[in-house]
DNA sequence: AGAAGTAGTACGCGACACAAACTAAATCGG
DNA sequence: CCGATTTAGTTTGTGTCGCGTACTACTTCT
């Protein structure tokens, strides 16, 4: 009865990839890891998604501020963090601006760089609407047991480690 | 050396909600188990999103393909399944439309509805797409031994049961 | 039959993302 | 020091995406 060494469920033919929750009325747990995956994935974001338009943000405007949080990088670096072309960084930064929740200043030692920082409206609201996913999050793994957070604290850490960089 | 009964960290006060990697070189696990949630529904979004994508697709593509891998829906009901107004419907099916991946068919019993289906391309598109993204994902967890594939399971099936519906 | 509700579309708007072309500043090789 | 190259950022144009509002056509209720 030693556990096999390969992934049990890897080849499964129809994963859940479209982020629905099966609306089959008794056995809707996912079949597979890699469903639990995608579809906790799904789960998550859609709360980041709600909370975040209920501030009126986009949730990349809400990373866009998260990182601004402890960092003051030039709009490539930015590009970089989110996973952006350098030219989307313009408008995304611009809008911001306009929202007075971001400044733009030159950088002292590169005439070319342009830094990004938050303004304090950007800090409060990026503050408060991190709070609001905190709580939302923290509400959905309510139901686990101690134990629980712990095991998927661990899970987590294992599978985040190999994709850091 | 009993577990406490009260979640560990629900209460910290800057969670890394900007889906970002941390860049610390030595201790980068997430800290809290709503840390471990966001960056991990980050780092599986970002690689289903790669891959649409690389199919030339975007991700709200991909959901609404899958839909129609095993169903017939109307617009409305789509615009339920994947959290949409209904007028964006209109648009996003008819470019999958022009694209050649689905079809429109008038309802037999209504004749206001219409039914939304998969083309033979289409069918094909989203099993080789799906198939991408079960790979990457599966890839992703791979260093996962098989108890802790089903841990993962059985987490992910406590944390999407309230969320059915 | 008439009133009210429902399914879908049309249109306008803004956010978002990319690619390609461009400007200006830094850096490199000689 | 000077020209060539690289780098940071913007501009412009195109297309996707999503919403709200208004509209049409069909159903359903009474």
């Amino acid at each position: 009865m030693t556990p096999r060494s390969t992934p049990p469920d890897a080849s499964d033919p129809a994963p859940a990839l479209d982020g629905r929750t099966p609306t089959d009325p008794a056995l809707d747990a996912p079949r597979t890891t890699v469903d639990a995956l995608v579809q906790l994935s799904f789960l998550v974001q859609g709360m980041l998604a709600r909370v975040a338009t209920a501030h009126d943000l986009s949730l990349v405007q809400v990373r866009l501020l998260g990182i601004l949080r402890d960092r003051r990088p030039g709009m490539l670096e930015l590009a970089r963090h989110l996973d952006l072309d350098k030219s989307s960084m313009t408008g995304l930064v611009a809008r911001a601006e306009k929202r007075g929740l971001v400044r733009r200043e030159p950088s002292p030692h590169d005439g070319r760089a342009v830094l990004v920082a938050l303004t304090p409206e950007g800090r409060t609201l990026i503050d408060r609407c991190a709070a609001e996913m905190d709580a939302r999050v923290a509400e959905l793994t309510s139901p686990l047991s101690a134990g629980q957070h712990t095991q998927l604290r661990t899970l987590s850490a294992t599978l985040l480690r190999p994709h850091a960089g």
